[in-house]
DNA sequence: TAGATTGTTAATCGATTAACAATC
DNA sequence: TAGATTGTTAATCGATTAACAATC
């Protein structure tokens, strides 16, 4: 067990948690990220409580699956009652490790670059766009939503000077890979890939890619298919790796 | 079976396929993309030949997974050879739907709308914008790409007429569930949805959401757990959903 | 021929769900 | 109390993989 399991693992202090629960299913975390945005929006309404019927519900899912998920991380609910909605939100919040800020690097500021600047979600979830990086003289030293922007030459030491660890990679798939191993020197942790190609990190840089092509496909696949599957979110599958719980 | 399975069932002839093969698992929808990707990068580089081994190591999964999921849809290799690849590049280019050109719909012209239209992997798999449009009478005129900016009222005339099937929505969350109400209406036949919402839609019309504050706490769960997994593409894995080739 | 690699089966592995005692 | 709902187990379902005969 790892530091957030332990750190989850007796959220009420009444009870033993997580025996055998074994690891982790990857679909999980994308699911707690959609409990909590309903979650949220429940808050938002003034509703104080809910159950894993509603929430399953509320995603098309079953509630044995939501309480399920939930139980991989500790015990949040009251028999009979259900759940509290502020209490599993922080919860949850604190499972995602989005309980307190992150400070994300971004790399390269074109439109798909810009578009993260501004978007809303990001701040709304805690993940705040602190350093903006370009290749491209003309933009560099532009302001984008308050911030300057600097030149790729700079990405390594403010880096690791401010000891940032997440990045957003919104460069053309050539210079996807050099600008990986840049982030990579400087001590990246995490990486959101949103270039088109397969980028190859030592194992303890963490992935996610966006690939914007594939969900194309997959959706005229299924347009093609009308017996195929009703909708699809955007809930990450790896080709296979390691369980959630298992050693890097 | 559907069209696409009858059409696909036997490619090379020689064979009766697919027998007892059983439903498509959704993740092999989202890897047969990625093998397009890996298939089309050894085209590019003049590689007529590649092995389900070859294919796997690129991607980090086995060998077994790679003819398993090639083989819902037909036999593409050669027993002792491997696989022809501008042959399987036609192939699953078939199976994607993407061996023909689709037109799409663009609803949203901030910086996000404006990142998907100079994205040029989109052209590159088949998927053009031909119409785009926007609430904004401040962006309504404007050419973008070479594309006028039409108002969002005229958004359902030009669907129907053109009998455009896909549409990318990329408008505000609040705005979200309209605009997909007005492509329903107009014969939409699938979304790809980048607003932070889940958007009710009738069965027929299929939808594939990108939702990027889930992919970025994925991320950082990722991050803070740092026995988790190593790596995660953006193939989808939906909340439940009946498996492809059951009825809808 | 010997070596390589496919397509496919059966075995394994993992994730979901139904069911229910415990609890409020 | 009666009704509701949890946490958890065992059963089910689905997806991956090892193994191998068939084939080039």
């Amino acid at each position: 067990m790892n530091q957030i399991f332990q750190r989850m693992s007796k959220p009420k202090g009444n009870k033993t948690a997580s025996t055998g629960n074994g690891p982790v299913p990857r679909a999980t975390i994308g699911r707690l990220s959609l409990y909590l945005r309903q979650l949220e929006s429940l808050d938002e309404r003034g509703v104080e409580t809910t159950s894993s019927n509603q929430m399953g519900a509320a995603l098309g899912i079953t509630d044995a699956q939501v309480r399920r998920d939930l139980t991989y991380f500790g015990q949040f609910g009251q028999p009979g009652i259900g759940y509290q909605i502020p209490e599993l939100i922080m919860a949850i919040r604190q499972i995602l490790g989005t309980d307190q800020p992150w400070s994300v690097a971004l790399v390269g500021v074109g439109h798909l670059g810009r578009a993260l600047l501004g978007y809303r979600g990001f701040v709304k979830r805690g993940f705040q766009i602190n350093h903006i990086f370009d290749h491209d003289s003309q933009v560099i030293g532009q302001v984008i939503n308050g911030l300057t922007v600097s030149s790729i030459n700079d990405l390594s030491d403010t880096v690791s000077a401010h000891r940032i660890k997440l990045a957003a990679v919104a460069v053309p798939a050539s210079a996807a890979q050099e600008v990986a191993d840049l982030l990579v020197e400087s001590g990246i942790e995490g990486i959101l890939n949103f270039a088109p190609v397969t980028l190859l990190l030592p194992d303890h840089v963490k992935l996610v890619e966006v690939n914007l092509a594939v969900q194309l496909e997959q959706l005229s696949f299924l347009v093609i298919n009308e017996s195929a599957m009703v909708s699809c979110s955007s809930i990450s599958q790896a080709p296979k790796q390691d369980a959630l719980s298992s050693n890097s």
